[in-house]
DNA sequence: TTGACAATGTATCGGCTTGATATATCATAC
DNA sequence: GTATGATATATCAAGCCGATACATTGTCAA
């Protein structure tokens, strides 16, 4: 069995969900996983073609009309492979690519003026993305979805401590201080 | 002036910091700005030839002794690309691939000890981190790299609140409890 | 009823990115 | 002297994103 890449992950687990086509998968994708896992169309297609080749999905026409259409399934093999990725113990691969801290690492090249507002970016980027959370909060809440809701919960704490986080360095520039917001002693190991 | 690809960003700002080769910027790059801005050398060299034809960057050959080595230096209309993209007020690119969320999200597919295993690695992972940015983080605690230090900060504080957030759930499921983790009063905006 | 627009569905492209690997030289230490 | 690690450049397969193109079907208002 040899490792699943990042997209067939997504692809399967969405599968086992009850979501068979490229589209369905890419449509609860863009409103669920996004925040911490997207998804193209550009990887799909061609990632669901490889699955059905290696035998892991199986997949059957089914157009609507003159509308054409794939519907997939899992296989044995398929099940079997989410399951061991979702067992297995390997380390899980974290990335993150956030422009405004890096902004903020060459901050000896912007004015104060530039650098507040830089400050000022970050802290509505994790603002507006925790707004965004909270819109699609109720419709997560409910037992049908008790993960889904649990990684939504996630992203809600993590977005809103980080406003919370620039918007206290924010005021320390504005009171003139220096930047360095203090380690909160709880958050402490 | 057309915008900055990503790695050229990360480029500009470290020849600014004074780190000429390729592999002094790596080198760089992989002790600070690689928990939020990675960069690899096969972006890394063709990007710098790129940069040097389009006049952002001049580059000499320095050899020391028999072994070839390139030397870059920013252009004034370097400087101006490098600026303009850091007082942008475009809002900054973020994005996150974290694939312990993903397991969780589908965590109706796992057992209720798989399900706890799952929760642990992603503590312990962030766990990891923050115990990686604390060691180099002495090194950092100066006046020389104000910003860069800033960013690392930044770095621990969220590490240490989602280390938190997932022990917080792993005690829950330890207790049986629903693993939602009610919001924290003081985060909401 | 027709015409516009949104939703469903598949597909592809350019350019960006990673991670591993190859090649060489030089410095250090044993 | 020779192994090891640091310095330095380069390349490749594979993965990935965002945009776009295309076609069909459903909806709704003028």
């Amino acid at each position: 069995m040899q490792t699943l890449n990042p997209t067939a992950r997504v692809i399967l687990g969405m599968i086992k969900l009850g979501r068979n086509t490229g589209y369905d998968i890419k449509s609860l994708v863009d409103v669920s996983t996004r925040h911490f896992w997207a998804a193209s169309y550009g990887q799909l297609y061609p990632e669901l073609k490889r699955l059905e080749q290696d035998g892991l999905i199986t997949g059957r026409d089914e157009p609507s009309g003159g509308r054409r259409r794939r519907v997939y399934e899992l296989t044995e093999d398929g099940e079997r492979a989410l399951h061991d990725w979702l067992a297995s113990d390997e380390k899980p691969s974290y990335e993150l690519r956030d422009e405004g801290l890096l902004k903020i690492f060459f901050g000896d090249s912007m004015s104060a003026d530039e650098l507040v507002r830089a400050v000022q970016a970050n802290r509505r980027l994790h603002e507006g993305v925790g707004a965004a959370l909270r819109e699609i909060e109720p419709h997560a809440r409910d037992a049908e979805t008790r993960f889904p809701y649990l990684t939504l919960q996630a992203g809600l704490a993590e977005h809103d401590h980080m406003a919370a986080w620039w918007r206290e360095v924010e005021e320390r520039l504005a009171r003139g201080e220096d930047p360095h917001v203090p380690a909160d002693p709880k958050e402490q190991q």
